[in-house]
RNA sequence: GCCCGGAUGGCGGAAUUGGUAUACGCGCACGACUUAAAAUCGUGUCUCGUAAGGGAUGUGGGUUCGACUCCCACUCCGGGCACCA
């Protein structure tokens, strides 16, 4: 048999496969259908990288496999090819990008093709035809026509190197994703589109899609729903500035100086009675009109002005300190307890989020504590830890009853401790407590009286000195034991000082006694560690850390009527209580969808002076980009489309007056938000795609419809995989797709990085070239590789010394090839492959692609030692091994269809395809009962530990398998002389032997 | 800071989801074939120990007859978000 030689087999095959049309997917079929998906490359001058051919290869084994079980298959490529490379890599050559673009597919054409991707090549796109572009601009429209595509004046992210406007999507640490360069603040006008709008349901219907649980996660993250409450703050003038204090009507000619009332959002209604401040954004729309009221006019302009200066850098640094300025002469009224309190402005509240205001908890948000130390606002509690005793729960049944308790941090300064008790004994179940000093408030006695009287029972000191309560307190529940009752604590902490050390003696009774008590003096800096019911560790970290801002929810306190209960029961009781109002809040902000280049679908509106903004008629579609000498950029930041008088000078569709054309081009986001609806029917002139083929494609069922399969990079989770979703439900909206959602599986795959684990880079030098691998190993090697490299969806790194593993085993397979094959079968050999066949069937579906590759050399190993292998059998080898490696799969199905049987194949020349591709023939099915072993090893333990292994028989029951394993000479040594307690069988697996 | 991943031999990675840890591949060592080399095939390859046996899945604890797998605390690495009230 000659020698395996990839280079001609492989163009043979492909020749071949592109001479019969093999993968031309037809719309017109009575089989099921299957259409699977790949995000469709850039078509970039540095070639196809070898991260692409993972996930082709990927979504390649899945397509083939479809076909061989019966599906009709779409697996469509194109081209994204619109965008900034091109456009540079134009501005530095002077070649024009339609130039650029066609060279660049031209040579990933090539590539794809040398790998044997199953692609119907018919139906490739490209988003830079102007054929393609014309239903881009033609969505657009229709976006414009229904309100969701407008013009706004916006600070948008600005890129000066590039000279482009950015999506906060395109800012990364407040840098350019592409250049690097830090970005600035620009008000300009810009075309948006009305993601927002959609948010609840982008949110919604992830619900009814197959994603991976990680891409849901950012997706909902990244729509940030939130649910609060909008709550107005009455705005008055500061009674004690404007009027004379001794004026004893001052509080009621305050009231009637009304200001604007402001709203705010919060998602924690529960805390109001906490809020000591209000905070408005810089930019919020009031400050303009408050200022004519404000004492301090001059400082807040200059504070408003410094504000708008800073760069988005400076505004998101990691340290960044919070700056504000209070509005002086004017006070806002809390509405749930009618205080009045300070206004201020601060950057650290954002403008377009919520109302833009917000009402300051220092007690209960970080941000607002940080913000309230810095200005030395009050910190006011009104939420407590919910503390839950779990070495002591409340137990059903019994008797709940309400406690005001008082903690004492009994301190001496002299040497730094605090005084400790230590309880021993069983007293609160198995466990033994280390806590302050803890005494119950008598009827009508005060906190401070009661720690008195605590500290001389407890310790016997008496010349104590009182130092402050801590503002922290906290709510327990557990059950008391020497009461049997449960107890809900309301637990207050007071600090003492210890004088000296003078003691009176301790009154020992049953539960409190020298035996099962002991007090000892523990270093502050101990206490933490020491100390074990976590009340006390809470609020020692209060005191210890001046503070801490609480922001979980817990039990309300100070909030009047509303003490006690719990605060997701407070936000609604609260809202309603101040005539607040329930809402939802998104983070998603709308698309900003205007580019200031060239190299992009024209946005098709013309501007009139009379009529305003006018659409581009749809006849007139596609509006083309106009072919122009120079692409560089305006110093202005406008379009380069702007230049070109002869393209921008137009008359208005409307009135046929003079009128200018928009110079904008649309994001490269544009293009690929609605390809995988283009490739049902790519050379539709009058729609964008028949109904007839989206419903084909698609499918009918509105809920559990669309793309079957679609496989890409997670950095699309939430820029392309969101926007195309945002698309599709805006199409199904006009009746236009016949789905909800676009994709109903995705599946992710990790990067492939370089040598050392590091991003393959041009300037890191560490850029495989696919080519050069195919030349030396073949496609089907590379393909190999590729899948067995490690698990699909996580990154691995590329080691080139490894894929001769991958060749040995194409090898191996071709010298099997070579064996003599009888009809008469080798029962292990055809075991073992009915094993692999399930494994490899079952491993693709999941995409454990490396475990399915694993078996089939396992497979390959024992034929090529076996003299006798079934040609069936082999058939069926070859079956599940052609998705991965196609071509020699293909030519050695060929070979044995034209050899006579038990011949060698290696002595036939196979003519090319005496049968049907065996990409299409019947994916093999396993024979269960082939499976099955009726004799295997099984391991026996003896306390846990593995001793011995017996051979059991499949017809044996337990009962015997037991007995043979403590027969066993092994095992009876490590038993004998012992009692035996337990014997656990785990069927097929193990004996576990417990003495 | 918050969220999501991850950590297993010299290396890439397996482990039926709680049941014989290290499958498969790379590398390495030895052997066969060969005049020789390459290729190929075979054998071995976590670790300590002559053996009996012991110890190992980032660290420390826990649950269990039994833990890479579950729970608690932590360390390191990768990715995302970042004042979203």
């Amino acid at each position: 048999m000659k020698k395996y030689d990839h280079k001609k087999i492989e163009l043979k095959v492909q020749k071949e496969w592109e001479k019969k049309k093999i993968y031309f997917a037809s719309s017109e079929s009575k089989k099921p259908k299957f259409y699977s998906l790949i995000e469709f490359p850039y078509p970039s001058a540095a070639g196809l990288h070898v991260g692409h051919i993972r996930s082709n290869t990927a979504m390649d084994i899945i397509s083939r496999k479809r076909r061989m079980e019966g599906y009709n298959v779409l697996y469509p490529i194109g081209w994204d090819a619109f965008g900034l490379p091109t456009e540079n890599y134009a501005i530095k050559t002077g070649i024009h990008p339609t130039k650029v673009t066609k060279d660049n597919t031209d040579i990933f054409r090539k590539q794809l093709k040398a790998l044997g991707f199953s692609f119907d090549w018919s139906r490739e796109i490209n988003t830079t035809d102007p054929a393609y572009y014309k239903w881009t601009q033609w969505i657009f429209l229709q976006f414009f026509k229904k309100g969701l595509a407008y013009k706004a004046e916006i600070p948008i992210n600005w890129c000066p190197k590039d000279k482009i406007g950015l999506a906060n999507e395109e800012v990364i640490d407040g840098k350019c994703e592409r250049c690097g360069e830090v970005t600035e603040k620009r008000m300009k006008e810009q075309w948006m589109l009305a993601i927002t709008k959609y948010a609840e349901r982008l949110h919604k219907d992830l619900d009814l899609v197959d994603y991976p649980e990680r891409v849901k996660l950012s997706q909902r993250n990244w729509i940030g729903k939130s649910e609060g409450s909008l709550i107005s703050f009455q705005l008055i003038v500061d009674s004690k500035v404007s009027f004379n204090k001794k004026d004893t009507n001052s509080k009621l000619k305050a009231k009637n100086q009304k200001l604007e009332a402001i709203s705010v959002f919060t998602t924690r209604a529960d805390t109001i009675f906490g809020a000591t401040y209000v905070v408005l954004a810089p930019e919020h729309p009031l400050v303009a009109k408050l200022l004519e009221q404000v004492k301090n006019k001059k400082d807040v302009e200059k504070y408003i002005k410094d504000a708008k200066k800073k760069s988005e850098i400076e505004r998101t640094a990691n340290d960044k300190i919070k700056t504000g300025i209070e509005l002086k002469g004017i006070k806002a009224i809390n509405p749930a307890n009618n205080e009045e309190i300070p206004v201020w402005i601060a950057d650290y509240v954002l403008p377009d989020y919520g109302t833009g205001a917000i009402m300051a908890v220092p007690a209960h948000d970080e941000r607002d504590f940080e913000f309230a130390k810095k200005y030395n606002l009050p910190i006011k509690q009104v939420i407590m830890p919910y503390n839950l005793d779990t070495n002591n729960p409340p137990r059903q049944g019994k008797e709940n009853t309400k406690r005001e308790v008082v903690h004492i941090i009994l301190r001496n300064p002299k040497n730094k401790t605090i005084l400790i008790e230590f309880l021993k004994g069983e007293k609160w179940g198995n466990f033994e407590p280390k806590n302050f000093i803890i005494g119950g408030i008598e009827e009508k006695e005060s906190l401070i009286k009661t720690a008195f009287r605590e500290i001389k029972e407890e310790t016997g000191y008496i010349n104590v000195k009182f130092v402050e309560e801590i503002s922290f307190e906290v709510q327990a529940e557990f059950y008391a034991a020497h009461k049997d009752v449960n107890r809900i604590v309301h637990v207050h902490t007071l600090v003492f000082d210890l004088i000296n050390e003078e003691k009176v003696e301790i009154k020992e009774d049953e539960y409190f006694n020298k035996d099962s008590h002991e007090i000892k003096w523990i270093p502050y800096e101990k206490v933490i560690e020491t100390v074990n019911i976590p009340d006390d560790k809470m609020t020692w970290k209060y005191f210890f850390e001046g503070g801490f801002a609480f922001s979980e929810k817990g039990i309300l306190t100070n909030s009047e009527k509303f003490n006690g209960l719990s605060s997701l029961e407070a936000q609604k009781k609260i809202t309603e209580f101040v005539g607040g109002k329930i809402v939802t809040k998104f983070k998603l902000r709308d698309w900003v969808f205007s580019r200031q280049r060239y190299w992009g679908e024209p946005i098709p509106i013309v501007n009139c002076e009379k009529c305003g903004l006018v659409p581009v008629p749809e006849k007139d579609l596609p509006l083309k980009l106009p072919k122009i000498k120079n692409y560089k950029l305006t110093e202005t930041g406008e379009s380069p489309l702007a230049g070109i008088s002869k393209w921008v000078n137009t008359k208005c569709p409307k009135c046929k007056d003079k009128a200018k054309r928009e110079t904008d081009t649309m994001p490269n986001w544009a293009g690929s938000s609605w390809y995988y609806l283009r490739y049902t029917d790519t050379k539709n002139k009058k729609e964008f795609a028949s109904k007839k083929n989206l419903k084909y494609w698609l499918g009918s069922d509105s809920k559990h419809g669309g793309v079957d399969w679609y496989n890409g990079g997670m950095e699309h989770t939430t820029l392309h995989l969101l926007y195309s979703r945002f698309w599709h439900k805006f199409l199904y909206d006009l009746k236009l797709v016949p789905t909800i959602e676009p994709y109903m599986k995705r599946t992710s795959h990790g990067m492939i990085l370089g040598e050392g684990g590091v991003k393959m880079s041009k300037s890191l030098g560490n850029v495989v070239n696919p080519d050069k691998i195919v030349k030396i190993y073949g496609a089907d090697t590379l393909r190999v590789y590729e899948m067995f490299i490690g698990p699909f969806e996580e990154a691995v790194v590329w080691n080139t010394d490894s894929i001769i593993g991958a060749r040995r085993f194409i090898e191996k397979i071709w010298r099997i090839g070579n064996k003599k094959f009888v009809t008469a079968s080798n029962l292990e050999l055809k075991k073992l492959l009915h094993k692999t066949i399930k494994k490899v069937s079952e491993d693709i579906e999941t995409m454990r692609f490396n475990t399915a590759i694993s078996a089939m050399m396992i497979l390959t190993t024992e034929m090529e030692k076996s003299d006798k292998i079934d040609v069936e059998d082999y058939k069926k080898f070859l079956k599940i091994l052609s998705p991965f490696a196609p071509h020699i799969a293909e030519e050695l199905w060929q070979k044995i269809h034209s050899a006579p049987q038990g011949l060698a194949l290696g002595s036939l020349k196979a003519r090319p395809f005496p049968a049907e591709s065996i990409h299409f023939s019947k994916w093999p099915k396993w024979d269960e009962n082939l499976i099955k072993d009726d004799e295997m090893k099984i391991a026996v333990q003896v306390n846990g530990k593995i001793r011995a292994e017996i051979v059991i028989k499949n017809i044996e029951n337990e009962e015997d398998i037991k007995k043979k394993a403590l027969s066993d000479q092994i095992v009876s040594k490590f038993t004998a002389g012992k009692e035996i307690k337990k014997i656990i069988y785990v069927k097929n697996r193990l004996v576990s032997i417990v003495v």
